[in-house]
DNA sequence: AGAAACTACGTACACCATACATAGAAACGT
DNA sequence: ACGTTTCTATGTATGGTGTACGTAGTTTCT
């Protein structure tokens, strides 16, 4: 595989960039732009009019600087994106230490869900590659916590990590703006005349299923159709360390 | 939530498009252009060059048309992706209908996980709305049989659907590009110079783990970083489906 | 035959990322 | 103090993008 559809930026670039690894130098004038303004002023842009609307032009305007200005702090657009997509990320919740496992993974898939749905354009930034930004890798951390406490050892800990966190970002890409865009019912009606019952019996079958279970109680409470599956998740991992030889 | 981030075409265009709801008209001349026509450019493209490399020009030129051309078929290239990552996707796997439950969902896990390496750039069209096209319908409902079959109910059968689909996507878009690029180890080795334990302290004890069992046996054998997800995932519906009270 | 309607095309526009050259200001060595 | 170096910010220019709009030509119906 030769890996066409990439020609964004290599690990080293955005690693250095992330990292805020540049040294500014000691000659010139003092800069007064930096990335971290740049990354702000873009997740300001992108919050306020989405992803669509962050060009470089719209990003050096909010900041009161030429274009081409940006071009000293930040090697691409592409890597800009990656930024402000670290940034826009935010620090991972504090978990509650006094509860169990199962309560503080849930808590974390909650905070992450809520964050998808606040800044609905990350999930549109397109990824390059293995997410290496400090905050990112500081949900990724806090996410790691209650896993191994658990009881799973690192392999394990580390996929089942990446499980929870694939899961809630390909939730929420595809459910997600079906509920915003139109009701749930716009959807139902417009697809349920497209079912032929001979070519999609499964779905015809399934389709007109009740919804279940709209509670708003609890805070870190998840909508069903993300919860269900990351309950059963835990249920099996929860079995998988009981069923350890070494217990 | 005034959903900002989608100009996006809207659910009936969509509609209208996916399924061939153009009638062509009388009056004027038999037109040699047609949507699947210029789907199947797009993905001819997209398959050698990358989704960058899709623009409307380069499929008009695939095809030997005027760019505008493509206009009188298509409104827009949002919906044109649309059309071109549903026609990319295919038909769903015939399952082994021998098999047992959880033997047939790896099945289809592993066809979705194939796809999304055969076509990585299907990772890249932004999710205007939920996946209505007839080919990606078709997957759900292929999905949707064994899991009923297994003894979830309606919603919860849609419920584990999304969980499977969302799951395979996210982690294809997290930890494809990863093994694409760059060896592993290359990425291992970067990474592990920043991890501060005190900082990451999950993290870096997780980090040096092996990642174990690289058997390439079977055929619809997956990574170890999906399968053991998938896995735990299934026994948690087992767990489910038996602890039910009609049972 | 005439009219209507539809396809394909060409032109034009606004916008995009960014390569490159330039001007100016700040800090250094002397 | 002064020149030199070096970095920042800017301006200009290029090749690309999606697509609105007007036009020519062709086919089918009346």
């Amino acid at each position: 595989m030769t890996t066409r559809d990439s020609k964004g930026p290599d690990l080293q670039s955005s690693l250095t960039l992330l990292w805020a690894g540049r040294t500014p130098g000691k000659r010139g004038p003092r800069s007064r732009l930096s990335v971290e303004l740049i990354a702000q002023a873009a997740v300001r842009v992108a919050d306020a009019d989405g992803l669509e609307a962050l060009s470089m032009q719209r990003v050096a305007t909010e900041l009161g600087y030429s274009t081409m200005s940006l071009y000293n702090h930040v090697p691409s657009k592409d890597l800009l994106l990656e930024v402000a997509a670290d940034v826009g990320a935010g620090a991972p919740p504090e978990l509650d230490a006094a509860a169990d496992h199962r309560h503080q993974v849930r808590q974390w898939v909650g905070a992450l869900w809520a964050g998808f749905h606040t800044r609905p354009w990350i999930l549109r930034v397109p990824l390059e590659h293995a997410p290496v930004g400090p905050h990112q890798l500081a949900w990724l951390d806090r996410l790691l916590g209650p896993l191994l406490a658990a009881g799973l050892v690192g392999g394990e800990a580390r996929a089942a990590a990446l499980h929870l966190t694939a899961l809630v970002r390909g939730t929420a890409q595809i459910s997600m703006n079906l509920t915003a865009e139109n009701g749930d019912a716009g959807l139902t009606h417009a697809v349920a005349e497209l079912l032929d019952p001979e070519v999609y019996p499964a779905l015809t079958a399934v389709h007109a299923a009740e919804v279940a279970g709209a509670g708003h109680a609890d805070d870190d409470a998840l909508p069903f159709e993300l919860g269900f599956g990351v309950d059963r998740f835990l249920d099996g991992v929860e079995g998988w360390v009981a069923a350890k030889p070494g217990r």
